[in-house]
RNA sequence: GGCGCCAUCGUCUAUCGGUUAGGACACUGCCCUUUCAAGGCGGAAAGACGGGUUCGAUUCCCGUUGGCGCUACCA
């Protein structure tokens, strides 16, 4: 085997997701095993969703986690760059290869013709895939549409008879028919590739051997093999990874459960305890053996055998007993205190607090009651609390709905995008801000007088205010009902 | 609907045809203790169902059921 080379490539479409360092983990246990190099590379050919803030978010919080890369868009590397948005020139070269072999087509449907298609498909229970129309069309047809102005995609042509067998380190052959996998497009109408073509291409052009990736790329497996031998590269070795659960065993979802890394940061988990959480998920400890372990021995230990290949639970329970551990039995004073520094007392934040606490209080002593809400992770609420003079608990829990909504959709985390949230919130609802405010006031701060409320919810964090803001709705939904 | 993956205590898992089915979290009893934790010692708790194969199945095969994923010009 030649050197070992692996990689994690996030999608910079949201906040980093536990799931995006369990992948991340798995990757680099195999790569620095092997003595081998760890690559970081950012997957933003979404140009619609993906930001410039998400992409600096997960790079600091994978980093938080101790993951380190050898090759990345932040420390370069031989084969960058590593940010695809950068890489169109060597996609459009690809494409152009597999269009002038006829492993690839333009194609010029609609939208309403492939939802057609599909719907009928469905209906017929054959497998929804690309009925070939497009690659039916003459040189001169194709050529006549494309000077008429009329937009297309390129799709990669698959074979309508036959079956590929995908070798999963883990799971063993798995056979597809062809009959059942879709003509991939591989370049959409913007110009940009779809992952299909970007993974395939940066794979082997960044040299990867091993690719572990999260178990939702089973079925498109076929695909991109397909690719690999049009282009005549040798395919990395393959093998998906089990999903993270929600306790009721659904895919892991921000709806049901915290899912980001900066939550857990949040409230207080540290990086070597989720860490070593994520990797007990991985490689369970034998019997006997100390579940706690730093990253050393997590890669020590690694092995692909071991790691299972059903959906394990994320359970909280157990990452609070290993936090608790860490805390307790690795952490001596003075490192104990640098970590509450790192986690809510920094230097910036205190001197932020101190301004806006200052003017509010009497006494020094004041301070505990006043701030205690920021220094703590879920607070306990009262139903009756959220009721004002003017908006019953309906209307509250209405408010908050609203208020989930707009804060989820903020692109950035900060008390002026946070106030104009809660000012689209009050305007939706035909109310003064003033109203709309106490609900979120007892929410967030646990009491209906408190320390602003948007520097309040900056400081805190996206994450933990949308964990209050709905533990707050369940609170309010739980009243019993009257008879 | 189609295709694919998966199936041991509540949860994470061990077992690679023969075990009193083991460990960890959570739960729980007792001990220790100025409280609470922590810690120590115990306890309860599992092979989805139905067929095969076999002297013998949790383990191998098939089916059913259930869970999950994919089914996009998102990754």
């Amino acid at each position: 085997m030649g050197n070992v080379r692996t990689r994690v490539a996030p999608s910079p479409t949201g906040d980093p997701h536990v799931g995006t360092a369990y992948v991340a983990l798995v990757n680099y246990c195999f790569a620095r095993q092997c003595g081998g190099e760890f690559i970081l590379r950012i997957e933003d050919t979404d140009q619609a969703r993906s930001t410039a803030e998400s992409e600096r978010i997960i790079l600091q919080t994978l980093r938080w986690c101790g993951l380190d890369w050898d090759e990345g868009p932040d420390v370069g590397g031989p084969h960058g760059p590593y940010r695809q948005s950068e890489r169109s020139e060597i996609y459009r070269e690809y494409a152009a290869k597999l269009l002038a072999s006829g492993d690839a087509f333009k194609c010029f449907c609609t939208p309403a013709r492939l939802d057609e298609m599909r719907v009928a498909q469905r209906a017929a229970g054959q497998p929804s895939r690309y009925d070939g129309l497009c690659r039916t069309y003459s040189a001169q047809e194709v050529a006549r549409r494309e000077a008429a102005g009329e937009s297309y995609v390129i799709r990669m042509v698959v074979p309508d008879e036959g079956t590929c067998v995908v070798e999963d380190l883990r799971r063993g052959p798995i056979e597809f028919d062809y009959k059942s996998v879709d003509m991939q497009v591989l370049v959409k109408s913007d110009g940009m590739p779809t992952y299909h073509l970007a993974n395939v291409v940066d794979d082997h052009l960044m040299k990867i051997t091993h690719v572990f990736r999260g178990e939702e790329w089973v079925s498109s497996a076929p695909k991109h093999l397909l690719l690999y031998r049009y282009f005549g590269w040798e395919p990395p070795k393959l093998m998906h990874l089990p999903l993270l659960r929600n306790p009721d065993k659904s895919k892991l979802s921000k709806r049901k459960n915290p899912t980001g890394i900066l939550f857990y940061r949040a409230m207080g988990y540290l990086p070597e305890a989720l860490v070593n959480f994520l990797a007990l998920l991985a490689n369970a400890a034998h019997e006997g053996e100390d579940e706690l372990m730093d990253l050393a021995a997590i890669v020590r230990r690694f092995r692909v055998e071991h790691v299972p290949i059903g959906g394990p639970v994320f359970d909280v329970p157990k990452l609070d007993w290993l936090n608790a551990r860490y805390i307790r039995e690795r952490l001596d004073p003075e490192t104990f205190v640098e970590r509450v520094r790192e986690w809510g007392a920094s230097p910036d934040r205190l001197a932020r607090i101190a301004t806006l606490a200052a003017p509010r209080i009497e006494r020094l002593s004041d301070l505990g009651s006043l701030l205690a809400f920021l220094f703590a992770g879920r607070i306990a609420l009262r139903a009756a609390d959220f009721a004002g003079k003017k908006m019953n608990e309906e209307q509250a829990r209405q408010a908050l709905t609203l208020a989930l909504t707009e804060l989820d959709a903020l692109p950035v985390w900060n008390a002026f995008g946070i106030q104009s949230a809660i000012e689209r919130v009050a305007s939706s609802l035909d109310r003064k801000v003033r109203d709309v405010a106490r609900p979120l006031y007892v929410a967030i701060t646990g009491s209906p007088t408190s320390i602003p409320l948007y520097d309040s919810m900056e400081l805190l964090g996206r994450d933990l205010c949308r964990e209050r803001l709905r533990n707050a709705l369940d609170v309010l939904s739980n009243q019993p009902v009257p008879a």
